[in-house]
DNA sequence: CCCCCCATGTAACATGTTACATGATTGA
DNA sequence: TCAATCATGTAACATGTTACATGGGGGG
């Protein structure tokens, strides 16, 4: 048995089984669709995924009228995999998570609509505010170490990394605004 | 034998080894210090790769002064290895690129310095910047038919990847002016 | 009737992860 | 001498990729 927790692609099949159950078919056409998430589409990765899913449980099955061979198969989130994902959207952002797996933060986050309080969304952006803000000075840091001579290809690249944690930084604290408890108190205008 | 086009990993092994010589250590040690390529740092990633490098005749390694077990491995980076290199960074950059693998496209850019001629950075960022517009339409026309009421995590998660896309853009745009062949021509200040 | 899309799956293969094993060198 | 760091590798395993195989249903 594999008891080991889900990948990524296992966590998107649950998110998305959690919006609405799918055949294997369809979770493919979202895979090639979406320009969310960037998953591979192939029968391949997905199939096998589905049947993992299920053999732990997170995800179960029911066949179509099944008199064909070959059945379709709609696959619908258990409890259990209701649980897994939402224990999993509410982790703590991780310095480690900004730096290695900002793709997984922004599907964790997508995921969220409909399956965890507002104030889980709202921690996620602090947090992840805050070590945008850290991973951002640390690469601020490695840069003014960088040699001004020589082909400034280099430089550009770790201006780019730059650029792009700053931009998601502002994406968070705007996004924050949405889920922050409304600022004016009843009283006063 | 194993004709496949390099990994990701295995063209950011041959990037920074056309740089300069390591041992696989050394190669390790880069990945773990490094913000830029985020790739495993794992012997069991590393030591393989450098392996598969050497018997394409892309790297060579000389053993230094060898009369202990385990001796110390050098990698220099082949004629063959550059050309490779060269070949890679120089493609054209697809839509397919910027959508499903902006890392690999970084990493390209950062391995230009010293391997191509301006131009081919040039061209490279102007590719870019009209890619990257491209998708960015299509972000904008994706996020203008999702539902307006519901939870807004879609919507956000949306736009924070067209944040990104945008801010990749003006950073391009800005790269490519240390790019450009001097505006001023010789005659007239 | 044929082709395309819907739909599900498997087999071979390469890669990467995790854990383990081993040995050399350097400084406290 | 002991620990840390330098240094190289392998084995078991899970995942993902590519290519293949199968079959139903609808439209031209």
């Amino acid at each position: 048995m594999n008891d080991r927790r889900p990948t990524l692609l296992e966590y998107a099949l649950l998110g998305l089984a959690n919006n609405q159950p799918r055949t294997g078919y369809a979770f493919r056409k979202v895979f090639e669709a979406t320009p969310m998430a960037h998953y591979s589409s192939s029968p391949g990765s997905i199939y096998p995924a589905l049947q993992r899913l299920d053999e732990r449980g997170l995800l179960e099955s029911s066949v179509g009228d099944g008199d064909t061979l070959r059945p379709k198969r709609v696959y619908t989130v258990t409890s259990e995999g209701v649980e897994a994902l939402r224990a999993w959207v509410s982790q703590r952002v991780t310095r480690e998570d900004v730096i290695w797996r900002p793709r997984e933060l922004m599907l964790r986050f997508s995921f969220m609509g409909g399956l965890v309080d507002d104030d889980v969304s709202c921690t996620f952006l602090e947090q992840l505010a805050v070590e945008l803000d850290g991973y951002a000075r640390s690469l601020e840091e490695y840069r003014s170490a960088m040699p001004g001579h020589g082909p400034p290809h280099g430089v550009l690249a770790m201006e780019a990394g730059l650029a792009n944690v700053r931009s998601m930084k502002t994406w968070a604290k705007n996004a924050l605004r949405q889920f922050l408890p409304s600022q004016r108190s009843d009283g006063r205008g």
